[in-house]
DNA sequence: GCTCCGATTATCT
DNA sequence: GATAATCGGAGCG
């Protein structure tokens, strides 16, 4: 086959760089895992224990165990009493940092994918959405520490990556939202809408 | 098309 | 006890 032309699969020293070299690097990239592939359309960066936005502010925890540990592992948590969402740990070991997945286009597998998600999910909503993309790829609390580059996942970079990245704030994030750590695919209509962090709930007491 | 709001629970203060 | 790196359904135009 002619390596001209044909996309490269990943290596873990992908992910041994700056989380912020590497959130933009992922976009286009191709994650396959249990029989489906999410073309990677939006990604959020966030950089160890000085980022107040990161799970990894306050030092380590049970939680963020796997944020301290090796590169190129998933950490993935459980958020909102209900959804999975998943990410990849960066930099040097240690260093706490990890590109939160936050939206893709499924381009194999949609049958299994569509399995997942429900029937009543449209294409264009199968992976749009870091916990609709995590349950898409067939992703839990089973999944936090796995290794990348262990046999059950694949990662491929296009022949022909997009071109630059669009960036912007965080989505959802009540601190350090001025930080421009989220990079998309500008007018890729597989990229999540952008909420701002909810405002005080007034719980009502009662 | 849009905006609003409730669901549901692990985690941390 | 409050919050959260979200989602999907209801209501309106």
């Amino acid at each position: 086959m002619g390596s001209g032309l044909t996309e490269t699969t990943l290596d873990r020293t992908f992910f041994e760089r700056s989380v912020l070299d590497v959130a933009p690097d992922l976009l286009g990239v191709v994650v396959s895992h249990a029989g489906v592939s999410v073309r990677l359309t939006e990604v959020e960066a966030y950089d160890g224990e000085d980022d107040p936005g990161s799970h990894a502010f306050r030092g380590p925890t049970s939680r963020n165990a796997t944020m301290f540990g090796p590169p190129g592992h998933l950490y993935v948590y459980f958020t909102y009493g209900m959804h999975w969402c998943a990410n990849v740990v960066c930099g040097p070991e240690g260093r706490a940092s990890a590109v939160l997945l936050r939206g893709g286009e499924v381009v194999a597998g949609a049958a299994r994918a569509q399995q997942r998600r429900g029937p009543a999910v449209r294409a264009r909503d199968l992976a749009r959405g870091p916990a609709r993309l995590t349950q898409a790829l067939g992703l839990d609390r089973e999944h936090d520490g796995a290794d990348l580059f262990g046999e059950t996942f694949d990662l491929r970079r296009p022949a022909e990556p997009p071109g630059p990245a669009s960036r912007g704030p965080r989505v959802g994030l009540r601190h350090a939202a001025d930080l421009p750590w989220r990079f998309w695919i500008g007018g890729d209509r597989f990229v999540s809408d952008y909420r701002p962090a909810t405002d005080r709930p007034t719980r009502r007491t009662r």
